[in-house]
This record gives structure tokens, C-alpha cells and sequence, in this order.
DNA sequence: TTAACGTTTTGATCCAGATCAATTCATAGG
DNA sequence: CCTATGAATTGATCTGGATCAAAACGTTAA
């Protein structure tokens, strides 16, 4: 899917945005924004198939995504890509690499979108003149990772329906707070980036989407998806 | 395996001791880090089979464990328990609750154990006169979350032995960091936990085990393992 | 010491999901 | 528009791990 391997794929075509949708939660006040406005000093475009990010690669800035749609994978050792998560609009990227340093997956643009950069040198100089903002920050990032986590966790035991119940579900939440239709959505990413992210070939992701549709719970056309009753399909899932 | 499931054997039993090991990586002063030896109150003897924390509970303390083995897991609808977690000496547990504030597990001691209690309350307090501790604590945390989440997150893809070598490697390595033998040590936790933790029964966990063992990888006696060829146990891992 | 119970191992069977294969569908490029 | 290429669906078969069952082993309490 990535069109290079290389880094000449990394966008650095950049201008000012606004950072304010992300600070406000923080509690800080106007000044304060004002300040983090100003060191949000990129608004970048993304192709499709061009990276924001790369594995290895130094830990630079924090991404906000304004528009578009992004997936993290990891390289194992054959050469297959493990898919480690998906990002949509509102959602930040990049917290990866909040303890090494050192980014530990790529992250790939799957359609046209636009990101703001945080470089995150700047938020810690800051954050000496505002104490709570990198307590906040972080709690933000542990969060974010947090939850993920909790989600993946559990996937070890679940069997593939479930899997993919848990995944709908979860993206719908998703679509719904950032203010989209939760039971009408677009999926950005292929059945094989959907199976590897899950632990699922893609053949069985794709049964397991037709058993749901016969079962009227949901209905798929390709990409489209529309989930009828998401009672059921909160029943798909087993676990707390 | 706990012994009661009310609020009455949550120990409380406690007395002052030393956190220095925790703190100073930190990179604190001398005046610091006995600010934070005040801090840390509490000494906890737990006994085999005590919560240190319960779900759903608020979240009060970071817990370092000084002494003995600790398992986490969330409960199921269905009651069943998913395990989350082991946790052995020099490591630190309560890391769930950061963002919830609401602890999101059971921490059960899988033997008589002892753990640093550090009130979290009169942490955030101390980070005002300390601006740099909160972020290296919060820094840590991150660390801590994203590298069993980096472990956890591959699992979906491995095949029993594959996982089973993946968490004696991970095992091994935290032994090694605290200064114990790498190669050879006691396994606190039955088959049926580790197969929790890994999302295999029970059955298939015996029966990786004995397989390892029959390639001369490993030798199993019941809870004591040896590890006699690292580098064969490793190629058993397919991924990065 | 023995008895009782929980844990581990091993065997036999079954099934969900992987794998292999073929067809249909969707999208981009000429 | 048509063609080429990648994505998705569906079918047939195979297999690793779940499940059921039984025996061996360990630990605790009487």
C-alpha cells in the first residue's frame, strides 16, 4: 500500500492550524491556549500511502488527525505487516514513542488527510512555564493507550465473530464521539488490515461479516457498513 | 484462588519504608528524593491470596512490589477471569487506574507478599513543589502500559508455542532485570492462569510446555522452569 | 501416615479458523 | 469505454487448539 519505502514519502509540506480543539479538556486557561496555538506550528497534508511516520525513526512531534484516516503497523521479521491500530479524524498519533524516544511502528496515510504536528520538544520547554500540561498530556497519552489496550487484551480468548463485534463496536464509538453516524460508516482499511489487526485471516473476517449481515444485525456493502441492531451486536460480545 | 471476595481482606497492615530504588532513575536531587521517602508511608505484608486492590474501587496508591508475585485480571460477565497481568519484585502495579481514576482490575498476591505503597493523592501534591515529578512518573507509566502492551498486541497472531516462548522470553528478561538467574526459576502461577494471560486452555498450555521440553529447549518440573537454550526459544517467536 | 482436593499431564475427539482455490466485484489507467 | 489489477466473497479441505476424559502428581489438613 505504501507507495515508497523510503523516506522522500515523508510529508513535510506544513502550515499554521489551530490546537484548541484538543487543549480545551485540559482546563488550561486563555493565555495558556493561546500559547499552545501558537506552538502548534504545522498543519500538514497526507497522500494516501505516504507516511507521517516511520519505525525507528526519531520520536519528532505529536499528530492530531483533522481529516482522513491512518493505520500503525509493525514489520515482523518475514516481511508481513502486523497492524497495530487504526486513527480517525480527532484522534492522536504518534504516542508510540512517548517512552522510548523511538517510534516503534510506521504510520500510513489510508486516504487523503490532513494532521496537525505538535513538536514535542516545544510542548516540554513549554511545559515548564505551564507545570499541569505535561501532567495533563500525559494523562491524555496513558489514556489513549490505556484503552486500546483494554480492547486488544481481551481478544486472546474471543473468537472471531466476537473479534469483530468488539471492533465494530469500538469504531462506532468512535465515529459517534466524534460527532459522525455511529451505525453508518465508511471502513477506511481492507479486510486483510482488518484480520491482521484482530489475529483473523482475512477470509475468515470476511465470514464473519456475511454471518453477521444473514443474521440482520448489520448489513455490508463492500465498504459501506450499517449496524441495524447494535443490541445484538453487543450481545456478539462475550466479555464485561 | 482469593480467599474472600469482600472488602475485608484488602490489607491495610502497614509501615514506613524506603522508595529510593523507584525514584532514583529519576533523576531527582538528595533533597528530592527524601521528600519522596516521606512520601512513601507504607510497608504492606499481603498474603497469598489477598487483594491489593479490587475493581471498580478508586484508585488511592501506586503499589511497588518489594517482596513476592502478583496477578491481575478483569472479571467476565459470565464469571470467568481474564487475566491482565503478573507482576514480580521491583515492578510496579496500579498503573490501570491513571486515567480512570477507577481501578479496572483485581491485583491478587499469588504468594505471601510485601509492596511500597505510594498515595497517589500526596503525589500529585508533592508534583507542585517537584514540577519534573509528575512527568517522569507519568513518563514510567507510559513506559510500563506500552511495553506489555507491545507484547500483548502480537499475540493474536502466534500460535501456542509462539506465545508460550513469547512469555517465558518476557518472564525471563524482568527475572534477569532484578538481578535474579534469566535461565532458571519458579512459575507463580498455574497452567490455567498462564493460558488466561495468553488466551490458550489450560491443556495446550501443558502441552506446549512439555513439547519446548521434549526439543531439549527447555525442562519443566512442574513449576520450575530451566531454560537450557535461549537462543532455540527465541527462534520460536516468528515476530520482530 | 492417609485422605481429599487441586494441579498437571496425556490421550481421544471435534470444530473453528487457516489454507488453498475459484469467482465476482471495484477501481484506476489507458 | 474497456482492460488490468487488487479486494472481497464463497466453497472445499486441512489442522491446531478446544473440549472431554482419565490418570498421575503435589499439597494441605486431619
Amino acid at each position: 500500500m505504501p507507495k515508497n519505502n523510503d523516506m522522500s514519502s515523508v510529508n513535510t509540506n506544513c502550515a499554521s492550524c489551530s490546537f484548541r480543539e484538543l487543549c480545551l479538556p485540559l482546563g488550561l486557561n486563555e493565555r495558556e491556549v493561546e500559547m499552545l496555538d501558537d506552538l502548534v506550528s504545522h498543519k500538514c497534508k497526507i497522500q494516501r500511502g505516504e507516511f507521517l511516520h516511520r519505525a525507528g525513526l526519531n520520536f519528532q512531534s505529536l499528530y492530531a488527525v483533522r481529516r482522513g484516516f491512518f493505520k500503525t503497523y509493525i514489520l515482523e521479521k518475514d516481511g508481513r505487516q502486523q497492524v497495530t491500530g487504526f486513527f480517525m479524524t480527532g484522534e492522536l498519533l504518534g504516542l508510540d514513542a512517548i517512552s522510548t524516544e523511538i517510534h516503534t511502528c510506521d504510520a500510513v496515510a489510508l486516504e487523503d488527510s490532513e494532521v496537525c504536528e505538535v513538536p514535542f520538544a516545544r510542548l516540554e520547554e513549554m511545559s515548564r512555564n505551564i507545570p499541569t500540561l505535561m501532567h495533563h498530556f500525559h494523562k491524555i497519552m496513558s489514556r489513549e493507550i490505556v484503552k486500546d489496550h483494554g480492547v486488544m487484551m481481551l481478544l486472546g480468548s474471543m473468537k472471531a465473530e466476537e473479534r469483530l463485534a468488539t471492533f465494530l463496536i469500538n469504531l462506532s464509538r468512535r465515529f459517534f464521539k466524534r460527532g459522525y453516524s455511529s451505525s453508518d460508516f465508511v471502513l477506511r482499511m481492507t479486510r486483510e488490515e482488518i484480520g491482521s489487526y484482530l489475529g483473523l485471516k482475512l477470509e475468515t473476517v470476511s465470514r464473519a461479516f456475511s454471518r453477521l449481515q444473514d443474521e440482520d444485525i448489520i448489513s455490508v456493502d463492500n465498504k459501506h457498513i450499517n449496524i441495524h441492531d447494535m443490541d445484538r451486536l453487543r450481545n456478539k460480545v462475550g466479555n464485561s
